[in-house]
DNA sequence: CGCGAGCTTGACGTTGTTCAACTAGAGTGG
DNA sequence: CCACTCTAGTTGAACAACGTCAAGCTCGCG
């Protein structure tokens, strides 16, 4: 079990993703050869936007941000990544730089591949470059979404949205509760960290939230869309 | 001279991508089986958000804006193409469904290759794949950097910006001259058009630009990039 | 105990939007 | 030719949204 779970070969890991599947034996060796696995403590740094993007990420446990550094030590969080994902900047193919850092949440492994080895693997493998394709065009659709979200909606709608995202796509348990840090919500919906507190204390005041600490608890999600919606 | 400006063949275009050159005689036929020429007067959409993503559309003469329908009405403009840009949305290989519209502003011409076509080339040509998913990755950075700016610069660096962009990237001529509507201007910096006219007003009572109608002139460009680092 | 990091609150100022009114120019039909 | 209309631009005043600053708070940890 543990053997499987840190395994001597890619093609032996539990935690692969099912693009990796479409790689024969030849294809896993090129990928496998290259790859080392590291873990990451809650707070450190996997890999910081300017550097040199010298491997792919694929996250294989734990949780992590990933955020732009914007102006003034403004930083805007992109989205949160969890198990299991292939983080592939788009310095991949252009200037082979990291375009965003990305920092553990939780105790969080990671594998890194070569880009060359990853390059490689998408000009003998048809299938896996469709893939690698698909996967960045839907990384852009939920980008598109947030630019809209982040541009045209009030503090109100974008605190809502940034709730049911936490709860649909990063915490994702049958208890209606995300946790997250006051500065990382404001990062998430471009906003100061004092904004929003008096956000959540609102929500709060009418009971569609509860908070303790970090950990938030949905009561109302309908309500909640509605507030997302109409902005 | 006509002939080759709208030939018979793909392969002897000579409005044709760099990227192009890397097809075969065989791969050529595939995308000019399916291709078909289009002109569009200015303000004419050539194709609409939300509707089915059939072709990759090339832009060969002319300019559009590419734009995301947001709420209430509001749009935000992504980025305006030149010839000769591929205009491939983030529906390709995912809902195949366009997720924002294209507009023409001047006269202007595009070819239409069917989806399926451009799907089988990147199959077969290596090579071809790695310039696809490279564009892609390239629109992406653009994208990043917007993404910082619209949310965390202030009303007068995003102007800035703004017209350094179009001057740099869209109009490009000898002379600092830039053409937009207000309204345009409004959308491609997330603010209300009476805000962007204050702002442009601004600029002109210092002489950084010159405005007469859509026409605006650079006075200072080295003022606007000072404007557009300090927010 | 004391320290530091994150959280909270209120007061205040700034930024940016909305609304309404007005203007200018281009096209259209009588 | 004029009246009409439509669109885009412009302006000011009122208002709402949001950020900044400063202070005090809580809680875990050494």
């Amino acid at each position: 079990m543990e053997e499987r779970k840190n395994p001597k070969h890619c093609k032996d890991c539990v935690s692969r993703l099912p693009m990796f599947n479409l790689l024969n034996d030849e294809q896993y060796d090129i990928v496998n050869q290259t790859r080392c696995k590291v873990w990451f403590r809650p707070g450190e740094t996997i890999f910081k936007q300017g550097t040199a993007m010298t491997h792919v990420t694929i996250l294989t446990e734990g949780l992590v941000k990933i955020y732009l550094e914007g102006i003034d030590n403004r930083n805007l969080i992109l989205n949160f990544a969890r198990p299991i994902s292939l983080i592939v900047g788009p310095g991949f193919l252009t200037d082979y730089k990291h375009h965003f850092t990305t920092i553990a949440l939780e105790e969080t492994a990671a594998c890194f591949i070569d880009v060359n080895a990853i390059s490689e693997v998408i000009k003998q493998n048809k299938e896996f470059a469709l893939e690698m394709l698909k996967g960045v065009n839907e990384h852009t659709q939920f980008n598109f979404k947030r630019f809209v979200e982040l541009t045209q909606k009030g503090m109100h709608g974008r605190i809502a949205e940034a709730l049911l995202y936490l709860h649909n796509d990063v915490f994702k348990s049958e208890k209606t509760e995300v946790n997250i840090k006051r500065q990382d919500l404001a990062d998430l919906t471009a906003m100061s960290k004092e904004s929003s507190i008096r956000i959540l204390k609102e929500l709060k005041d009418e009971n569609i939230i509860s908070v303790e600490g970090n950990s938030i608890i949905l009561n109302d999600t309908a309500k909640l869309a509605q507030i997302s919606s109409k902005g």
